[in-house]
DNA sequence: AGTGAATTTGCAAACGCTTTCAAAACAACA
DNA sequence: TGTTGTTTTGAAAGCGTTTGCAAATTCACT
């Protein structure tokens, strides 16, 4: 069956035959060589497009081509997050003739590893690597190999890795000082994956801002929300419970402001009125929760976009140097922060 | 540049030398395949391991076997909805040791028909579409080829194609039935793409609903969401602007009613008590919502798992009869509806 | 017309694997 | 021990391309 499949198929000897050249004559004009006579490339291309021929491109890959796919390495799918990341990446591929191969690591470090060598093995021309887990074992190798690749939201473990990222440090600086332009003084805040560079930055951010007030730092304000919607409403909690409550919290993303605010609902809290709440990558929920969340809006398709751009040109080019790219945020004022009632 | 990264690897006849069989025989062990003696393929599985060889795709597949890797055509992406399936796939295909390939259509049927070609020229194994645009140019190829695929969400082109769907009649029937029983009369209906079975079946089921409890039909209700919000908006507004608005929505999708919950806050109105609004699919964001929107939930995941699960066994036993399989949906009450206010 | 250089072409050898076919090895039996 | 049948093995032929190399053609000059 799988026979029949392929013999049915058009071949470049096919077209080859039709068109009376040789079949590498085929491949050359096929791959926009030069050294191929006008009059002949013509006779080809009718005979292309007559058969219908569509290239094989396992062949082409196994032959030394390219083989047009991109592959992409992602911890996880069905969060926000990433889910506008992809789209963006997406878009940058589209009438790129590239393909997009999925592969999501579910955070298994090891599985990265693996992964990565079938891919680099042929299988893709260059490599996208979203927030990966520890990459610290492959990142050589795709180095020595001199395999095209990019890192988005890069977490810190080198810096000569090509990456786009959102500017962290001062998009949590500046949201801190907005809640405290607001009166707030007591500022809680959520904190991400510690091991995760971008969580660390978004902390730093919030404590400069609070020290450039004067505020002091109050260790037991800070909990650990790692990142998810679950592990931050129970942090919250704890936050909230206290007899000295922040006015305010900083969730160092989205998810976990949602957290937040399930936490703070539950407890009879209002909001923005009781507790402001503050989030961060501005996800599509964001904009749909209720009162719908002030966040820093980090550009995520923008970060797909980019990546994908940077990685084609340097599959392109291979020379090109490595460039490390960081984006400007924007505060999205809506509904879930309010002046420090009096 | 791409021959050295070539020559670094190991195949099949480093394995085979060192291992001191023929590569035929690696070829075999490889592939589980009978005929080798039990020592020998001990030797050849050893030196896999220490040389950590990996099979080159490509070649493989080349040669008649299979490529392991399976396609998914959508026709977009960030969307809850698609968003979800795909994480069910990604789910099913888990240790399947296939491999996903992504491709988005962006509703352009003729790409949906050029993708095709390709991926069934030997780069996938299997199909899988989700809600394809226009099926009917390609799916006679696929069958003529008895390639390997299944439709999610079928929308009733042909009734041959194996597929996974959720049961939207009796959903949009039991949905429209639940209000009424919370004593509502006029009923509006935001309808989703008409061209959509799915659409048209929830509209079946809502006048099916309405006619079994001799509530009359009123065209007027009825507007045109198109499953989108910012449509849905405009199309809510229409409908809370009349003067007997009616006093619950039944949205065709999730997308539809936050169209109406906006118009509805919009004007005023409170939800659930001055209106109410139900949903279809119960996206992830429809928890998020405030008012939690009360929506019929598709089985989301559970249809990309199931499918995946089909096209797998498909693929490895393609004479396989060709299932239609039909999925139960839940209603999930959450707080955007409620009684009649007298 | 003749020469050398430049351009265009075709042949053949990969690329890494699967699979057919026939030979080799083994086992079982008379 | 010789025959036959069965299992295991290896050699070789692809799979559809790309590409290096050498042959063939074309071109610009004498």
């Amino acid at each position: 069956m799988n026979k029949s499949r392929r013999s049915s198929h058009v071949t470049i000897k096919d077209i080859a035959r039709v068109s009376g050249v040789s079949y590498s004559t085929v491949s050359r004009v096929l791959n926009n060589k030069d050294h191929v006579k006008p009059e002949k490339r013509e006779q080809v291309l009718a005979a292309v497009a007559r058969l219908q021929y569509v290239v094989n491109p396992q062949a082409r890959s196994l032959a030394g081509g390219r083989s047009n796919v991109i592959g992409l390495l992602v911890p996880e799918l069905g969060n926000g997050y990433i889910g506008e990341v992809v789209r963006g990446i997406d878009d940058g591929l589209s009438s790129s003739g590239y393909d997009l191969m999925l592969y999501t690591t579910h955070r298994h470090a090891d599985k990265e590893a693996t992964y990565l060598k079938t891919l680099v093995r042929g299988l893709t021309d260059g490599l996208l690597l979203l927030v990966p887990s520890d990459p610290r074992g492959y990142l050589d190798t795709l180095r020595q190999e001199q395999f095209p690749y990019v890192v988005i939201d890069h977490q810190g473990f080198d810096d000569f890795s090509p990456t786009v990222i959102a500017k962290n440090y001062q998009a949590a600086l500046s949201a801190t000082t907005y809640l405290i332009d607001l009166g707030h003084r007591r500022i809680g805040f959520i904190m991400g994956q510690r091991h995760l560079n971008s969580a660390n930055e978004r902390f730093k951010g919030y404590r400069d801002a609070l020290q450039a007030h004067g505020i002091a730092f109050e260790p037991e304000l800070v909990v650990d929300g790692e990142f998810l919607q679950s592990v931050s409403y129970a942090a919250a909690d704890q936050l909230l419970a206290r007899a000295d409550r922040p006015t305010a919290i900083f969730a160092s993303n989205d998810l976990c402001a949602f957290g937040a605010m399930d936490a703070a609902r539950n407890r009879g809290l209002s909001i923005p009125n009781d507790i402001s709440i503050l989030g961060f990558d501005d996800i599509p929920q964001a904009a749909s929760v209720r009162p719908a969340l002030t966040t820093v809006r980090q550009p995520l398709m923008e970060m797909g976009r980019i990546a994908t751009r940077m990685l084609l040109d340097y599959i392109a080019n291979p020379q090109l140097p490595r460039e490390r790219i960081f984006l400007e945020t924007e505060l999205v004022i809506r509904d879930s922060c309010a002046p420090l009632q009096p």
